[in-house]
DNA sequence: TCATATACCGAAAATTTATTCGCCATACCC
DNA sequence: GGGTATGGCGAATAAATTTTCGGTATATGA
């Protein structure tokens, strides 16, 4: 039985929303879901500079806390997939308003930081 | 001269700008920067749980980035105030959403989790 | 002289997060 | 039997973040 080591944070409204999505790939995650349900194979593939294993590692929190449902279809080669529930999806318009605000600033920081 | 360990992640406008704002406190410094410029002592007293250390750490990538400004007064005992910027202010909508998206789904994960 | 107050910083330790590597199970095919 | 493909997991390591502790500097005032 899985567990979170890191509970969701209670304490206040901002921490708990942050809480569900401030690791490293978890917003990419929810993000590529956001039109089609995808086999992991499939989401290493949207996400390559991502390490299966850490995929799987956060899916399993994404899908513990709601955001996230799994479906494993009992083929062999074994199957499943991964898809954004209505909690989720309710997540994205915070996501899309970080995208516009990155795009929107994403030369501010390239000046600032360098482009390599 | 100060620096960034880990730079501001330049690789698509999501990861962007969580990397700016995806530690333990900066939303909430923001957050808390909203209204008025707070003094390092006051930000610690409206931020308890934070150590005096780690938000004085996370200050300075906030300033780094361009989020927040920093101004010190030539006085003794020393006096400095930190004050969102511009740049800074225009997240704000985003932290408005994810504060109204934890209060709307607050119960759901107390219920989940467990209120102490 | 000594304590106070304020902001700040260095370094070590502890904690959390991510990476790497290799293994498991299974049915199919050669 | 050996190779392939898939999803998943354990454990060790590495890296990043946060905490803890102590120290700096300065003018004031007891």
């Amino acid at each position: 039985m899985y567990e979170r080591k890191i509970p969701v944070d209670l304490s206040c409204p901002l921490r708990l929303t942050m809480s569900l999505i401030d690791s490293k790939w978890k917003s990419c995650i929810l993000d590529e879901l956001r039109d089609a349900a995808l086999r992991p194979s499939e989401l290493h593939k949207a996400l390559p500079e991502a390490t299966p294993r850490v995929l799987d590692l956060q899916l399993k929190e994404l899908v513990d806390d709601g955001l996230v449902a799994k479906t494993i279809y009992p083929e062999l080669p074994p199957r499943s997939e991964y898809a954004i529930t209505e909690l989720g999806r309710s997540l994205l318009p915070i996501l899309d308003s970080m995208i516009a605000w990155g795009e929107a600033n994403r030369e501010l920081f390239e000046a600032k930081y360098g482009r390599r």
